[in-house]
DNA sequence: CTGAAAGCGCTTACAG
DNA sequence: CTGAAAGCGCTTACAG
C-alpha cells in the first residue's frame, strides 16, 4: 500500500477542497454536475480508489460481516457461506470467516477478535462443544447484531435461522409409512444436539400418529453420524431377528453407508428396506440407488441469515430484539424409497 | 458499536496519557511494569477492546487477507480456504472471502473492492473465464502481494502454488500400466485450462515412455468434467469395438460416473477396466469399489498459499519478485485399480 | 519512564 | 454550490 492517491491529492490538482471532492464522488446533490464530472474524470485519470479503512473508521461502519462456522470444508457450511457471501456481495458487504473447529475455546477467541475488528454484524453456527453462549453476550452491549443458524443457542435470546427438524423428520417418516413400511428404523444423531433430538422426536411422532409402535431396538444412537458409524448401525440391523422395512437416517452419510452395507448383503433397496436420509448431500444424487433425502436448504439458510443480519444492521428501529425464521424444507423423493 | 471504551477513557481514569496507555497495552519496554499492570487491570475492568480499524488506519496494515475463489461450495476450494484460514488464524490474520462464480466480470469487480478494502495481500484461483489478468496488475503498483493457486495466470509474473499435474498424471497412468493395463483411456478436462492440458500430456507421456500407442479414440474430451459428462464418456467407451482395460480420469466425478455406468453394464472394476481418478474427493472413499485417485493436497495448498503470502507481506526485503511452489501429490491406491 | 503533538484519510455540521 | 474545521482512535518520533 504505497503512494495511494487521496482526496487531498485530487483536491490540490483541481483547486477544490477535499470536502468537495468527497461530496462529488459521493454524488452529493449540492455539488454541480460540472464539478462532479471534473472530479470523476480526474479520479479515473489518477487511478484514485477511496481508502475504505479511513471511511470505516470515520463512519464507525465497516460493511463487513463476521462469520463463525465449525469448519469451512463441511459441505453444509460451505453452502451456507456461499449463500451469505452471495447476499452480502449484492448488498456491498464483505464477509470475513473464521472456523471454530468445533472447539469452544477457539470460538471464544474468535469472538474476542471480532470484538476488536468492528464487524457490523455476526453470523454463527455454534461449535459442538458450546453449551454456554455467554461469550456472545458482549455483542449485545456493543450493539453488534447476531444471527445464528443451524446449531443455535438456547440459553439466550438471539436471532436464528433454522429449519423445522421435527416436521421435516415427521414428513420423511410419514413418506416411508405411506410407501407401505411398517417397521421403520432410525439412525439418530447426538442427542445432546437439539436438531438431532428433534429429528428423533419427529420420527417417533410420525409412527405414533399412524398407530405404529415405537420399537427402541430399531433406533440406533450415534455420536457424530459418521460414515463408519452408519456402517456399524447397518450391521446391527442385519443382526436383528427381523430387518426393518424402512430406515430414516438423521443424515446422508449414515444413509449411504446403510445402502452399501445392505446391498453387499444382497438386500434389495428399496424393495426390502426403503431408505431416507437428511441434508441432500451431493452424494445422495450419485449413490445407487439414488437417495431420498430432506433438502435442508443450506444455501438459502446462508442467504436468509445475511438478509436478516443486514436488516438488523441497517434498521435503526430498535424495537425488534430478536427474530427466529424457520425455513421450509423439501423431501426429495428418489429411488431409495420408491417401492414397487 | 456504541460507547466503546477508548484509550483516552482509560487515560482519564488513570491520570495517564493515551500514549502511555497505548504503549502499556502494547507491552512497550519503556513502560514500567507497575504501570503496565495498572493499565491492564483497568482495561480488563472496563472491558476495553482496541479498535482495530483505528489501528489499521493508522498503521496502514489491516492484517487481513482477501481470498477470491470461483465458488466456496466446491469441495476443493472449501478445503483450500480451510487451509488458508487455519494458517492465517495462527498468525493473527483475518480472511475475507469473495466468490467470482467463475465469471470474469465479477472477478474484476472484486479486485476493485479489494483495492479499496486495503487488504494486506490476496490469494486467488482464477475464474474459468479469465484469460487476461490485467485487473490484477494494479496490486503490483499498490504493493499488495498476490498468490495464485490451482488456476494461475500465465500472462504475468506472480507467486503461485500449484501441483505438478503433468507428473501426477504420469504417475497415475504409470500405475495403471504397471498393473498390467495395455489399452488405457483418458477422460480429459477442458483443454483451455492449463491444468487439464497438463493432465492429458502426462497421460500421453506415460504411455509413450512405456512404448504403448496413444490411441485418440480412447481420449474423451469434456467441457467441465461433470458427472453427466462422465456418464456420456463411459457410454462412448461401451460403444467401442473393444473396451479400454484402464481409464485415467482428470477428476473424480467422471471416474465415479464411469464406475457406475460400467458396473451397470456388468463390467467388472478393476478386473475388466481399472480406473483412476484425480482429486481425492470424499466420494472416492465411498464409491464401490473405492476409487484410486490423486490426492491434490487442497488443504496444504491453502496453507502454503497463506504462508507464502504472509511471508511476502512481512518481508520488507523487496528482492523476491515472485515465487512458484509446486506441491507433492500422492497417488492413493484403492480397489478400483487393484487388479487380481 | 511518561507526555504533548501530529497525523493517518475520510465525512459532515456549520458557515457563507 | 463550495470551503474551513473538527474529529473518528489509534501510534510514534520527539522531547524531557
Amino acid at each position: 500500500m504505497k503512494n495511494r492517491i487521496t482526496l487531498k491529492d485530487l483536491a490540490k490538482d483541481l483547486n477544490l477542497s477535499p470536502s468537495t471532492i468527497s461530496r462529488a464522488l459521493g454524488n452529493h446533490p449540492a455539488i454541480s454536475d460540472a464539478t462532479k464530472k471534473r472530479v470523476q474524470k480526474k479520479a479515473d485519470e489518477k487511478g484514485f480508489t477511496p481508502n475504505s479503512i479511513a471511511s470505516s473508521f470515520r463512519m464507525k461502519k465497516t460493511r463487513s460481516l463476521g462469520v463463525i462456522v465449525p469448519r469451512i470444508d463441511i459441505h453444509f457450511h460451505s453452502l451456507v457461506i456461499s449463500g451469505i457471501e452471495d447476499f452480502a456481495y449484492k448488498n456491498n458487504y464483505n464477509v470475513t470467516i473464521y472456523q471454530s473447529k468445533d472447539a469452544l475455546k477457539r470460538e471464544q477467541e474468535i469472538t474476542k477478535i471480532l470484538q476488536t475488528r468492528m464487524v457490523d454484524g455476526i453470523i454463527s453456527c455454534l461449535s459442538i462443544e458450546t453449551t454456554n453462549c455467554k461469550h456472545f453476550k458482549k455483542f449485545n452491549k456493543l450493539g453488534v447484531p447476531l444471527v445464528f443458524y443451524d446449531r443455535v443457542p438456547t440459553d439466550f435470546d438471539a436471532s436464528k435461522i433454522v429449519i423445522n427438524d421435527f416436521e421435516s423428520s415427521f414428513t420423511a417418516t410419514e413418506h416411508l409409512i405411506k410407501s407401505g413400511c411398517k417397521r421403520i428404523g432410525h439412525i439418530a444423531g447426538n442427542q445432546k444436539t437439539n436438531i438431532f433430538k428433534a429429528r428423533l422426536e419427529g420420527y417417533k411422532a410420525a409412527l405414533k400418529s399412524y398407530d405404529l409402535p415405537v420399537d427402541e431396538t430399531l433406533i440406533m444412537q450415534t455420536n457424530s453420524l459418521s460414515y463408519d458409524e452408519g456402517v456399524a448401525c447397518a450391521k446391527k440391523y442385519l443382526s436383528l431377528p427381523e430387518l426393518p422395512d424402512g430406515l430414516f437416517c438423521a443424515n446422508d452419510y449414515t444413509a449411504v453407508s446403510a445402502i452399501q452395507v445392505f446391498r453387499k448383503n444382497e438386500i434389495k433397496i428399496p424393495q426390502q428396506v426403503a431408505i431416507v436420509g437428511f441434508s441432500n448431500y451431493p452424494i445422495s444424487r450419485i449413490i445407487e440407488p439414488n437417495l431420498t433425502t430432506v433438502n435442508d436448504r443450506a444455501f438459502h439458510m446462508g442467504e436468509a441469515s445475511a438478509k436478516l443480519l443486514i436488516r438488523q444492521i441497517e434498521d435503526n428501529n430498535d424495537i425488534i430484539d430478536s427474530e427466529i425464521i424457520t425455513l421450509k424444507t423439501e423431501l426429495i423423493i428418489r429411488e431409495s424409497s420408491r417401492i414397487g
